[in-house]
RNA sequence: GGUCCCGUAGCUCAGCUGGAUAGAGCAACUGCCUUCUAAGCAGUAGGUCAUUGGUUCGAAUCCAAUCGGGAUCACCA
């Protein structure tokens, strides 16, 4: 909390003085003052009446009395039931303000020499279909975690494992095969991840028909999903691939370089971007050998059929299978070695997996067996679970073709900030190709901001309709303010009497109002919002901020001119508050992977 | 069934390391553009914080149980 430096010191004192106890630091705790009171901060004077033997609002007047007298800080003071209410001098706060926001980079510090290193993961999409609306939860949040981390001073290293290999890009190679007729990228005009997920579909369609053929020839459904003749070819190509046959890994290849085509576009598309990549088809090996090295140390056990077993009932987990019993490694031998190898890498000081919640036994089941195999970095990794996101009709099934893709989406919302920016008609300025540009802006900050304003471990209901809304709680309405603001500095840039207000001196200001006051202590909210989203993984944490911020400014906006104000003074500090409000939010905004435009 | 997550206004979400009369946005209704961008501002209405018990000066917040929703417990990933 603000000013928590110089109070709770002498709070403390008060308390040793007055009552001859040493408050602990728990009932130390100045917290905002709700608007309705006077004042700026608030001590809860409850947990010191058992040692005043007073009332508590005889306990908060003598608490208040020496704040105000033992420092110069707390200009006044009143008592409401047992809640003390502090009004902290104007000078103070200016003076505090005037330091803080003079910064460069207030609220980001920089990585220096000593800064700690992690890895975020994130994205880790399959190689057999396009990127959806679950998919882009996780890659936002990653995305907007990274730069948590950055502008809270540790070197980030933003990586995806692609999970290249396995029998689901089998389907899709072994239907286009059968099916494709030679089709590609260049000859459908189709995104390359599109197409290949066009015949994982059509994959699953014939394996169904055989299902259901076999079961009206007699078969029960388990068998028919055994004898499914386009099922055993698909177990075959598998099979092949890991031995290495040519013509498997040439359309392998192929097909997943077309898919990596349609990935970057729509990576580049969202504006997210990644350090390095992994691929499981390198570092599906390296596992085995840590296996290996557990059945050594008898971390792991082999059963009679050569699987391989940790056994983590004493954990209050189950055992689990860490290698099958053809010697072929599963799912999480596979993240074993990439850790390692990532380890080996970076020698990170911690790492950051994004990963849906559906997964949360298998982190902790992987962080587990780590830390039986002796790595001591296995407390430094930690899984950043996010919770599934429905649609209106229901969950997003990929099989029943119920996902929202990705590709199409951005379309839909960039389309749609047009729409709405053609209808309010303040485009005249524009080039096409700057329309064109202020749509994508606007379009994808409606969306990044209506999936990142949600805490990530709550399940969030994704209704396109609202999050396509440019009014209230939205991206655009954020971005607005920003041009709003950077529309008023321009006037005041041409201006000879005001054209110098980015020198202005807030410290000496005398005259400040009530809605000047409340901005000025949000702006300066915005360095303890960083650290706490940082440290709770949660850009909902900023996304909640600077909608605040923003309706605060438009408050301060609606009834205080800026530009037109016949104070010289009163207008340079106005232009200076603007100044920063339109910083902070480009900054907030910023750390969500939202753009903000100069004008819209 | 075991384990884990969630339940706050009609809807979408804040608030959850215990503190004052539980807040926003949307939707509904009402005002405000000759004045720096009305993609805005102000107002009205809307609540048994799932339920029950416990802890205490004080519980939406912590604990337990119950109900409801979801995830997971594969030689799938």
């Amino acid at each position: 909390m603000l000013f928590d430096d110089i109070l709770i010191p002498v709070a403390k004192n008060a308390v040793k003085e007055l009552y001859g106890i040493e408050a602990d630091e728990k009932s130390l705790t100045f917290q905002e003052t709700r608007k309705e009171f006077e004042g700026e901060l608030t001590l809860v004077v409850f947990p010191f009446t058992r040692f005043s033997k007073k009332s508590p609002e005889e306990t908060g007047k003598q608490l208040g009395e020496y704040l105000q007298q033992h420092t110069n800080v707390v200009k006044s003071f009143n008592v409401v039931k047992g809640f003390l209410n502090l009004s902290i001098a104007d000078t103070t706060i200016l003076q505090t303000y005037d330091c803080e926001l003079s910064q460069q980079n207030f609220g980001f510090q920089k990585a220096d020499a000593t800064a700690k290193k992690v890895i975020v993961e994130y994205a880790s999409p399959n190689t057999n279909k396009p990127i959806h609306l679950g998919h882009l939860r996780n890659i936002l949040l990653g995305y907007s975690v990274s730069r948590l981390m950055e502008a809270t001073g540790k070197k980030v290293v933003k990586v995806s494992i692609i999970n290249d290999r396995g029998v689901h890009i089998c389907k899709s190679m072994l239907a286009w095969q059968k099916f494709g007729n030679g089709e590609t990228p260049a000859s459908s005009g189709m995104k390359g991840d599109h197409l290949v997920g066009k015949y994982y579909v059509e994959f699953d369609k014939h394996y169904k028909e055989e299902v259901a053929q076999l079961i009206a020839d007699g078969l029960t459904k388990e068998e028919a999903e055994k004898q499914s003749p386009i099922m055993k070819e698909v177990r075959s190509m598998l099979v092949k691939w890991e031995q290495g046959d040519e013509e498997v890994r040439t359309l392998w290849k192929k097909m997943n370089q077309w898919v990596y085509d349609g990935f970057d576009v729509t990576y580049k598309r969202l504006g997210v971007d990644f350090d390095k990549l992994y691929y499981e088809s390198d570092t599906y090996l390296l596992g085995k050998k840590m296996v290996e090295e557990g059945l050594k140390k008898g971390v792991f056990k082999q059963k009679d059929d050569n699987s391989v077993w940790i056994d983590l009932t004493s954990e209050g987990l189950d055992e689990k299978i860490v290698q099958r019993s053809d010697g072929t490694s599963v799912y999480i031998t596979q993240d074993l070695g990439t850790a390692l190898l990532r380890h080996e890498e970076f020698s990170f000081d911690e790492k950051i997996y994004v990963v849906g919640n559906e997964q949360d036994y298998h982190f902790k089941v992987l962080f587990k067996i780590l830390n039986k195999l002796g790595y001591e970095w296995a407390s430094r990794l930690y899984h950043l679970s996010y919770a599934m996101v429905d649609l209106p009709s229901g969950k997003m099934k990929s099989r029943e073709g119920t996902v929202v893709d990705a590709d199409d989406l951005m379309d839909e919302v960039i389309s749609a900030a047009a729409q709405e920016t053609q209808k309010l008609g303040k485009i005249d300025e524009f080039s096409s190709e700057e329309l064109n540009k202020l749509y994508e802006t606007l379009g994808l900050g409606a969306l990044k901001y209506f999936i990142l304003r949600v805490d990530p471990e709550k399940r969030m209901l994704f209704n396109p309709a609202e999050s396509v809304e440019i009014h209230g709680n939205t991206g655009p309405y954020i971005q607005y303010v920003h041009a709003r603001i950077q529309s008023v500095l321009r006037r005041a840039l041409q201006m000879d009497s005001l054209k110098g207000f980015t020198n202005f001196s807030i410290g000496n200001y005398a005259d400040v109002n009530a809605k000047e006051k409340e901005l000025m202590l949000f702006l300066l909210k915005f360095k303890e919002i960083v650290q706490k989203a940082a440290a709770e993984f949660s850009p909902a944490v900023v996304a909640n901020y600077v909608f605040e911020l923003s309706r605060t400014f438009n408050q301060f906006y609606h009834d205080n001119p800026i530009v037109d104000e016949s104070n010289i003074n009163t207008s340079l500090f106005r232009l200076k508050l603007s100044q920063h409000s339109a910083e902070t939010i480009r900054k907030s905004l910023y750390l969500m992977g939202i753009s903000a435009p100069e004008r819209m």
